[in-house]
Parts: structure tokens; C-alpha cells; sequence
DNA sequence: TCGCTTATTAGCACAACTTGCAAATTAGAG
DNA sequence: CTCTAATTTGCAAGTTGTGCTAATAAGCGA
């Protein structure tokens, strides 16, 4: 994603408005490597402008995915996480506490899937599954002590551990 | 996902009852390779047994899931997957239509992220988006011609073309 | 600076997908 | 055949995201 400034121009190229809210999601996306949710997103924002609206947060979002500023990226926990990378990159995701961390895969972009006849493959991506640093940590402490419980991340009202789901 | 007989033995001896909407559900799933989502699924069930209850797909498929008999597939598409197929294996999807297909990707094992320092990898997933036959056919047909509407898959109010969203 | 046109915002209703809950039902053991 | 615990149902409710509209405000031109 690019920064404030250059966005603000082409926003405006495009015959867009800059409002303050937009600048201010510029900046919260900027250089941002948490792969926030939009609520997530809006929760910081409101922090700096309070009154705006989660609608505003999903639609400045998506206008950002159309001009292709920032991706969407969903790992099948919950909601869509939102990455101003933009690179060609791919995605590690801790099954325990949903935190995402974009990786580099050699060779990503040669493999070849084998039974797709029929199917022009235009993209491919790989996603890492396991366990973050934090958690390794928490659950081998855990083992024998009575702390086992509340899950990390997750939607508001978490509803246990992660299901984990394959999203390929 | 082993046979309906397997999978039966395999419920009893685990305390669990062999009711005939799971020995229809075994069935129906056994060797399906369409990827069917719950409603699917429930719409396929129904026509064999009226009255069977959509919370009750969800539930059975869940437990299967569980007993590792099958993979949840979420692609970022809409609602999760449900796949038999639990070797090791990866996928496609049809970004016009949401089809998926099971692929074979050699290497993908061996794949390592760079940058996942911190990160206990268990588990690496291919997800390439595409294009199928249909699609390709019908959109290329379309060109020159009116027929340009109605997605096919996806939700039952579709809400219009998919929304490309990298599971990665 | 003022006013005007049009994009945006905010909010709420609502759609899609799942799960929680409780009452009624039934599988399967004895 | 009985009884108990597992299941099934149906419905309410939770999560995530979009549609719609009245109110607001950005940015252009005078």
C-alpha cells in the first residue's frame, strides 16, 4: 500500500473525496503489519476519531482492495484480515491465537498443481498453519498448571479454541 | 473418509449412535467429490429423507470432521467445505463459479517459509484460483452477446460475482 | 468566500452462515 | 420391554458483511 500522501492523490485521480476518515484509515494501514480485522481497524480508529463508523472502516477498506492497495485475506478463522502488503507474498497463521505473519515462499509461483485440467490457473497461494511463539510459550506452561482457558484473539465474544479449517 | 460400514463401527465404538440421518450422511459424502457445502449437503439429504434437519448436517459433518474422516475447506468463498478426501492433497477454485477440485502439488512439503522464525509450522496448504472449462467457455461466449448475468454457484440470493479473496 | 453538486458518512436493517439451547425422540444396552 | 444417554429438531441468537437512505461535507467554479 502506498503511503497517505500518494494515496490522498489517488484518491483524488480518481475523482474520490479525501475525507478525514479516509486519512486517517490511510495512516492506521500504513506500514501496518497486524493484518487487522475491519473491526479491529475501527476500534483503533475510533481510538483517534471517535464517531466513526464500522461501515466506513469496511468501505474505505474495500475501496483500497479495489485500487489494489491492499489485499484481503482470509485464513478461514472469522472475519477477513486486511494486509497493505501487497507483494508477492504468502501467509503463516497460529492456529491458538489467529495472528497472521506474512512469509516468503521460494518457489511459490512455479508449483504446479496436478488433476486442475480444465482449470486456467491464474494464482496461487500458500498458506502456513501452526503455532506462534507466544503460544508455544502458553500451552507448554499450561501443561501443568490450572491457567487453561480464554483463547487469545479472536471475535469478540470468543467461542473457544479455533476451529481449525484448511482454506485450501 | 472411510465407508459407511467403517464409519459406523468407528461411531460405535466410540459411544456414539448410529442414527439413520448419519447413515445417510456416511452415504452421501462417501467419495463425493464435489466439495458440498452444509446446504448442500442438507438439500442433497432432504430429497432422501424429508425433514432431516439442517442442524443435524452440520453436527454430523462436524463430528466427522473431528474424527478426522473429513477436511473443513474454507476458501474464502462464501460457506466451508466439506471434503472426504483427507490425504494429502491441495486445491483449486473457480473464481467465476466457486468449483473446487482436489490437486495434487509436487514439492509442496517441502515448501519453508522465509520470515515464520517464532512460528512452529505444522502444516503447509496450496490454494490456486483459476478459472474453470465452464467458466472460461460461458464468459468467452458472452463477449459478444446479451447473457451476461446470473453467477452460477455460490449463495442462494447471490449477491452478484464473487469476491476475490486470497485465502492466503 | 459562497454556494452547489455529488461523493461520503453513519446507522440501521437485513442476509448468509453457524452454533447454542431445550424439549422431544430414539438408539441400543440390559 | 425398559431405561438412560445420545440425538435430532427447531428456533433464537451471534458473527461478519452489505444494502439503503437521509444527512453531511469535500472540492469545484464563480
Amino acid at each position: 500500500m502506498r503511503s497517505p500522501t500518494e494515496l490522498a492523490s489517488a484518491f483524488r485521480a480518481q475523482g474520490r473525496k479525501l475525507t478525514p476518515q479516509r486519512k486517517l484509515l490511510f495512516q492506521l494501514m500504513h506500514d501496518n503489519g497486524t493484518h487487522p480485522t475491519a473491526e479491529a481497524l475501527h476500534t483503533l480508529a475510533s481510538a483517534n476519531m471517535p464517531g466513526i463508523s464500522l461501515r466506513t472502516v469496511y468501505q474505505t477498506l474495500n475501496e483500497l482492495a479495489e485500487m489494489g492497495e491492499l489485499q484481503l485475506v482470509d485464513v478461514g478463522i472469522g472475519a477477513t484480515r486486511f494486509d497493505p502488503n501487497i507483494d508477492d507474498h504468502h501467509h503463516v497463521v497460529c492456529d491458538k491465537c489467529g495472528e497472521i505473519r506474512d512469509v516468503h515462499v521460494d518457489g511459490a509461483a512455479l508449483l504446479k498443481p496436478t488433476g486442475a485440467d480444465e482449470f486456467l490457473v491464474t494464482d496461487v497461494g500458500v498458506l502456513f498453519h501452526g503455532t506462534c511463539k507466544k503460544c508455544s510459550v502458553r500451552s507448554s506452561r499450561s501443561v501443568n498448571s490450572r491457567s487453561r482457558k480464554s483463547p487469545v484473539l479472536q471475535s469478540k465474544s470468543s467461542k473457544g479454541p479455533l476451529t481449525r479449517r484448511k482454506g485450501n
